[in-house]
DNA sequence: CGACCGATTTGCT
DNA sequence: GCAAATCGGTCGT
């Protein structure tokens, strides 16, 4: 149970491959950098596969969906409403098909890149939510399936002792299974989308 | 091939 | 508070 975690290492690797409900929260306070810009995430959600209603691995593999179902530390990224991309970070064993959703974020690098690609908001609201974080990441459909441990695309975990309360309640947005807490987010940050039901999972 | 839905965001009432 | 925007994925014909 070592402390540091060195980015871009196997160890890396092994992490994402725990089960997902044990990653999911360990993300919070990570680093997901794409060329110059950097987001710290401060919200993530959890989906575990094929006996989770609302995964999109409910009904099995499909085209869309494969990524998922591949090796863990790769990227899932899909695309809704017509005009929104959202990225997810596959973990768990290999055939699990559960993957995080990163659903915000505060940009700590690159923020005049970000800002260039967002037309409106404040700097708070970069990657405030998951659609606007992947834009501000420059994340479009043609990452899915990128290599977080060795790609244009990296993942830097945070040291667990830096972390601030972690909190957890329902997820967002979902049709099927939102009763289920599995969304996490960092309390106090001004990035994490509206409150809802909370409870506090690591007091500090 | 056509129809319907969506892990969201935005702007207007 | 509510509905529009806009198109890939999925499923049924």
């Amino acid at each position: 149970m070592s402390g540091k975690r060195v980015p871009g290492s196997p160890d890396l690797r092994a992490f994402l491959e725990r089960p997902v409900l044990e990653v999911a929260p360990a993300l919070l306070g990570s680093v997901v950098r794409h060329g110059e810009v950097a987001v710290r995430l401060t919200e993530v959600e959890a989906y575990a596969g094929p006996d989770d209603p609302g995964s999109h691995a409910y009904r099995g593999r499909t085209e869309r969906t494969a990524v998922m179902f591949g090796p863990p530390g790769h990227l899932y990224v899909y695309f809704t409403y017509g005009m929104h991309h959202c990225a997810n970070v596959v973990c768990g064993p290999e055939g699990t098909a559960s993957a995080v959703l990163l659903r915000a974020g505060e940009v700590v690098e690159g923020v005049d890149l970000a800002r260039a690609r967002r037309a409106r908001g404040g700097d708070r609201d970069l990657a405030r939510g998951p659609a606007r974080l992947a834009q501000a990441l420059g994340i479009d459909l043609g990452h899915r399936g990128a290599d977080l441990v060795d790609g244009p695309i990296r993942l830097v975990l945070a040291d667990p002792a830096d972390l601030d309360h972690v909190m957890t309640g329902p997820r967002v947005g979902l049709r099927g299974a939102p009763d289920r807490p599995w969304r996490f987010w960092l309390r106090d940050e001004p990035t994490v989308s509206a409150y809802r039901p909370a409870k506090v999972i690591t007091p500090r």
